[in-house]
DNA sequence: ATTATATATGAACACATAATCATACATAAT
DNA sequence: ATTATGTATGATTATGTGTTCATATATAAT
């Protein structure tokens, strides 16, 4: 994934400062850990999956339930649903033929409310 | 951008929880406040920039280091680093030729910081 | 048993977007 | 003034992804 030996090619003749750079290189995250926290912030970064979201910080609710209060389809949301539960925010407890979902974990409700306060404060 | 009048297309049938409905519909985000946030959010799921952000965290950094550290191209550090600015995650300070980024809100760090600790503890 | 209903899912398509490439711009150095 | 350097940016391309459509699955109802 990452191409050690190319890195002479890049900025070759211009490292600013050399020092910062290796000092950094070594306190960051790995790429892996780096990635894996992109992909998780990344759930939140859809318009419908945040709605979803919302809704599920209020209370559980079933699949047909969350589609109409969102006017958009059951399959969409079974789909946005199925990488909600993949990721563990959201998860499903099944009654009959009927599937509820809820948010599983505290830091979800916490990330959300964090972004609010941020684009409400600008 | 909602198209409010198809909405009887849709589970026309299946409303399961009409009461749970008409409440959330009247409790839940507006549309648009929920398309902030998602786009909000969305810096934050890309690799590149959340190792951007990452970074800066740590401490204010000209564009070339960056691109350094990093090991990308310093044309796409700069588009990345064009989006964190117009989102108001990252703050430019210029010095001569150079420009130094730095996190622009205490928020991001701490929004980061929650993403973190949630993937850690998975 | 058969039908209806709630949800899940694979494939196809449309759209968004990140990296690259070439180049422009601004400042520093000569 | 001219050249070098650090950064910015528009256009293109390649890739990723959300929705739709059709259909499958599972349970309920008749």
């Amino acid at each position: 994934m990452v191409k050690e030996n190319e890195f002479i090619d890049k900025c070759e003749e211009t490292i600013i400062h050399p020092d910062i750079v290796e000092k950094l290189k070594k306190e960051m995250l790995s790429e892996q850990k780096s990635y894996n926290l992109s992909e998780f912030f990344k759930i939140f970064g859809d318009l419908t999956r945040i709605r979803i979201i919302q809704l599920l910080c209020l209370q559980e609710l079933c699949v047909c339930d969350i589609a109409t209060i969102l006017n958009i389809t059951q399959s969409a949301t079974s789909h946005q649903l199925k990488i909600l539960r993949q990721f563990g925010v959201a998860k499903p407890r099944k009654d009959g033929k009927m599937m509820y979902y809820s948010i599983s974990d505290e830091h979800i409700k916490t990330i959300f409310t964090n972004g609010l306060d941020h684009i409400n404060e600008r």
